[in-house]
DNA sequence: ATAGGTTTTGTCAAGCTTTTGTACAT
DNA sequence: ATGTACAAAAGCTTGACAAAACCTAT
């Protein structure tokens, strides 16, 4: 049975639907202990069946998380009950947590390696969930990812693992990219150079941009310079992020990038963005991990602004 | 036989065209157990051949699909036939393929009614990771708010139903509002009024205006007006957003909301700001919904700034 | 008397008179029962020679065709007959309101085009919002990806374009596409073979099948058919699905393509895909668009199922 | 928690009828 | 060509049954 349909088969009116053995498997609660608390606490009137089955509606399965969560709370069953039917909104509890990161980040990889999407997804939420994108970014995908390419290289890792956790890691960085493109920030042209597939640092990055106001064009991998040069040249973004884990890859463009460098910023990253290669192009080397690639560029924008109001 | 033959020849209307055997066939259901779902529950009322075989229409089609997914959720045999047969009013209502949107909106509130967090935020992520920030507030979120309210006025939900709702609700809206305070975009100052512990509308707008890359400072409930003034005057927002429920809290702070209002531009909402208070505090009213409303806010500040910028 | 002399003694009476064992050939259907036919339903009035042999026009092929493709779609003669006699021209499933379909299509194909994300995205949660997943899958994005590619051979739309827009719907796929790996239906592995990097028909056929209850493993662009039978083997999914828009790929490949396909089902797609390739690779093939694809692969798999619970 | 009894629900079987494609005699 | 016959396939009704789920009371 599948979660949707589960759901659906809730409805949320009337007299009651649910044998005792739904609601139990619903809840967590057993039969008999449902059952009990009908009859100590008369927390639950079920409607009958004519053979005298009970029924129970969804006003019952509320009543029940919330008993369990106050008993798990420490109270008393029968003070739980005494409060739930009087009506009483409850005192919430705030689990506290520590230091998950750690953990949730093993969690993260053990997940991956075993193709399990939904361990691998529920983990990455507790991180959104605890702590902020840049850290999640910073301290858990970026280094993953590393790993990941060093387990891939000296083969301990699959193809397809990696393929996996790759298209599982992008979908989650696609998410957080939603809507990056709206507003009044700075704008930023980001694209792998040709013959680059890639994509997942440029997207963090893009990301942490994004989160610190810019507004982001998105071309991603394999993308020709000239296209990047016809939009840079229509958009008018503050600067153009040029990525590639390949030297040779900046170098077989070098003229057409050193041009563009001269109507737009250029930056370049990625493994293959060498001190070399910037002057050789005359652009702007990025060697930092991209969350900090981000602030830098952010900072950079801003003091360059700033000077020009002075001025 | 293809996918087109097939649906050919399932006509939508009229008697019934398809006998137990196909019917079976299709749904899956065994020719028996069809029967006796016709005895028992009186499920279907097959037409039938002069010589006695039955012949289902479309409808009874749908009508087992939806009995197979209440049954397969956990519903008795019996009770599934119930909902079914109960809200079917109209012999031809429309076919249980809705749009995920309103699947999951539905979905959202039965999670929240029976104070399942699991299955809300499960709901909620599966809107976030398919529509727009915006969307999900728009047509998801402050709808249900307002129902949320209405119900509870009329009493046909508990106060911890509501909490539950209120809580959830809030953390998600604080989880996307995340870092909201960074970047270089436009300030806002979002504030309630003392007294005003109603919170989500202002979070959502908070939301909906940071994705329009404004920087937002939030003091959120019960904030006294010297304390947003204090800020204000530090921190030079491009708006400062005041909210209530009641006029009157407006209107007993109304001599410093217009002082403040002298200093920087003042936004008045909520159910409480009214035209005539607006007038009162030479302010300006906000009478949208949230997400509109911060599409108002950003399209007035950029002509503004626009218009400085020509002149 | 031969065939030939049959056929020479049937003077042109007007276009398309056809006598029983003429039509018998066309159709496939007996003399025998196509009288059966006439007799029992009134499902054919032929005229008559002057010696009484019957004479058929194309109208009554057209019928007799009809007939053949509502029995082989499942319903009875009996049935089949009354619908074709009532005179309904196949009630098809009709999109509804097309206007409002078309119009925001066109609204997505302009906001893309102009690299504009918010709008675009609105235009797509509009969609989803109005529509199914399928419909806005089949008749919005699919043809749009179509178009898409047209375009950009003609050069009618910048590399950049292209890019902007395949990585947008590429991030809304994902969206839809999340938790696709949970559940309890069949498993599918998803692939493009390797120097493939075109995933967004593979998304949506991913996203149509995961609608369909089952489980989805995706490996993504580029991935080699070593890393897809390493997992095939350990996860056993019901289907594995590889696609490449180059006929060559699957060739280059033909002899592990083939390997595999003796310990799985193994479905080619994409444009590369071809009745040739798939019968020298001894894998199925798949030509339709993806929805319709997703619904084929499903059908086929449960009456497989079933027929092996049967047997 | 267990024991002993009841209800619910899916499945099966027996004996008979209808439907439908095909065969045969005129 | 016609009309009738026939047999396989599919269906109908009644009745019964057993496993699963549920009840009460100890």
């Amino acid at each position: 049975m599948n979660e949707e349909e589960r759901q659906q088969a809730t409805p949320d009116l009337g007299p009651g639907y649910l044998r005792i053995g739904e609601l139990a498997k619903r809840t967590g609660v057993s039969p008999e202990l449902l059952r009990a608390w009908e009859q100590r606490y008369k927390l639950l009137q079920p409607t009958r069946t004519a053979g005298g089955f009970r029924l129970y509606g969804a006003a019952d399965e509320a009543r029940i998380r919330r008993m369990q969560s106050l008993v798990s709370g420490g109270l008393a069953a029968a003070q739980a009950a005494r409060l739930i039917l009087s009506g009483e909104p409850a005192p919430r509890t705030v689990p506290a947590s520590a230091t998950i990161l750690d953990e949730e980040a093993a969690n993260l990889t053990a997940s991956l390696d075993r193709l399990d999407e939904q361990a691998a997804s529920a983990a990455l939420d507790r991180l959104f969930s605890a702590y902020t994108v840049e850290t999640v970014l910073q301290d858990v995908v970026i280094p993953y990812l590393h790993r990941l390419g060093e387990r891939w290289e000296v083969g301990e890792i699959s193809v397809a693992q990696e393929h996996f956790a790759s298209n599982l890691l992008r979908g989650r960085l696609l998410g957080l990219a939603q809507g990056w493109g709206q507003g009044q920030g700075p704008g930023a042209i980001l694209a792998c150079l040709p013959g680059e597939h890639h994509e997942l640092g440029l997207l963090a990055f893009g990301v942490a941009l994004r989160r610190r106001g810019w507004r982001i064009i998105y071309l991603g991998t394999d993308s020709p310079i000239g296209a990047v040069a016809d939009i840079a040249r229509s958009l008018r973004p503050a600067v153009v992020v040029l990525m590639s884990m390949n030297p040779d890859s900046f170098l077989d463009h070098a003229r057409q990038i050193e041009q563009l460098a001269k109507q737009v910023q250029v930056v370049i990253a990625g493994r293959g963005a060498t001190p070399e290669v910037a002057r050789h192009t005359q652009t702007h080397l990025l060697d930092q991990d991209p969350v900090s690639a981000a602030g830098i560029i952010d900072r950079d924008h801003s003091t360059r602004d700033d000077d020009r109001r002075r001025s």
